[in-house]
DNA sequence: AAATCGGGCAACCGCGCGCAG
DNA sequence: CCTGCGCGCGGTTGCCCGATT
């Protein structure tokens, strides 16, 4: 019944590559390619490795074309771009930087670039001034509690609420941060609105952000389904709680709107492949700037 | 000069999905 | 149809090294 085991588990080497086992994978990768990564390990000359680690090692380190300098400035504005449009999907995100990989682009915003939000004082989870993000907390916090005999809450009652939904529409997203800009919530940062992400709004706000909601809502239109309660609706928003439950009952707007955001992501990977949705969207000036480099002239990124 | 601390990064872990057997 | 592996992915861990005391 089924497959043989991978690799003999009890007799695997791990911990840190040496030069020789390098040298080993490359060679062998260089002259028969990356197929069938379970056998690597006995083809590149008895590697002492599960072919799962082999791959790792290549993806991460040896695949030839990959950069091992510092991220410039230019990459630095793209992730956080992307993260406030995709979240933690660092191989998409990685998708976008040639050279990196989901490792790299991980390594850095988690060491580095959600640091640098958060001493800008911008939520790196929701890319929102954490100010708001108290506010609307604070909001849902004296809501009165429900009478006696009702449901019990819900088991995710702030994140996966749907007033607190309803809060977050109002509020915006900041998908950039000005590096020496005094760390106020109402500095002039490039900010996108969820009701940019409903359908029925898409016409209303054209003018003002036109790239993203003429491609996400084309697939609302067209394919997303409605309101579903998404697992992983939290994703939007960074996955918060990490246990990311349904979103509600699917008929408030709120949660429909942040469920058919991630709907429409995720039918884009499917329909027409998401690297051609974010290329379109990156390519846009008005939403990210190009490569004109608008937003390292107006915001003083890094300067 | 030695000890401690903290940041950065490579690698491992565990999960979900697709598919081979 | 069922089982379990291959693969890809995101989350987490642990080691190394430079900075600080």
């Amino acid at each position: 019944m089924g497959r043989p085991p991978c690799c003999d588990k009890a007799n695997v080497k791990k911990g840190p590559w040496t030069a020789e086992e390098d040298a080993k994978l490359l060679a062998y990768t260089s002259t028969h390619g990356t197929g069938n990564w379970t056998s690597v390990p006995q083809r590149a000359g008895r590697l002492k490795r599960c072919g799962k680690s082999c791959r790792l090692r290549y993806t991460n380190y040896l695949r030839p074309n990959l950069k091992h300098e510092n991220f410039t400035q230019e990459e630095e504005e793209l992730i956080v771009t992307l993260h406030a449009m995709l979240g933690s999907r660092w191989s998409l995100i990685a998708n976008q930087l040639p050279g990196r990989t989901d490792n790299d682009v991980k390594n850095y915003w988690n060491t580095k670039l959600s640091k640098k939000l958060r001493q800008r004082g911008i939520d790196p989870i929701t890319h929102r001034p954490i100010a708001d993000l108290m506010q609307s907390i604070g909001t849902l916090a004296i809501r009165p509690p429900p009478a006696a005999g009702a449901a019990p809450p819900p088991c995710l009652p702030v994140f996966h609420d749907a007033p607190y939904f309803a809060a977050l529409q109002q509020q915006q997203v900041v998908t950039h941060v000005d590096a020496d800009a005094p760390a106020s919530p109402d500095s002039q940062h490039l900010q996108l609105n969820w009701s940019d992400f409903l359908a029925d709004d898409a016409a209303g706000h054209g003018a003002d952000a036109p790239a993203p909601q003429a491609a996400l809502g084309q697939y609302q239109e067209g394919s997303a389904p409605a309101a579903t309660a998404v697992v992983g609706g939290g994703r939007a928003f960074g996955d918060v709680d990490g246990a990311s439950a349904g979103v509600g009952d699917g008929t408030d707007d709120g949660a429909g709107a942040a469920s058919a955001f991630i709907d429409a992501i995720l039918d884009c990977d499917k329909e027409m492949g998401v690297d051609q949705l974010i290329a379109e969207m990156l390519a846009d000036p008005a939403y990210y700037g190009g490569g004109g480099g608008s937003f390292s002239s107006e915001l003083g990124w890094g300067c």
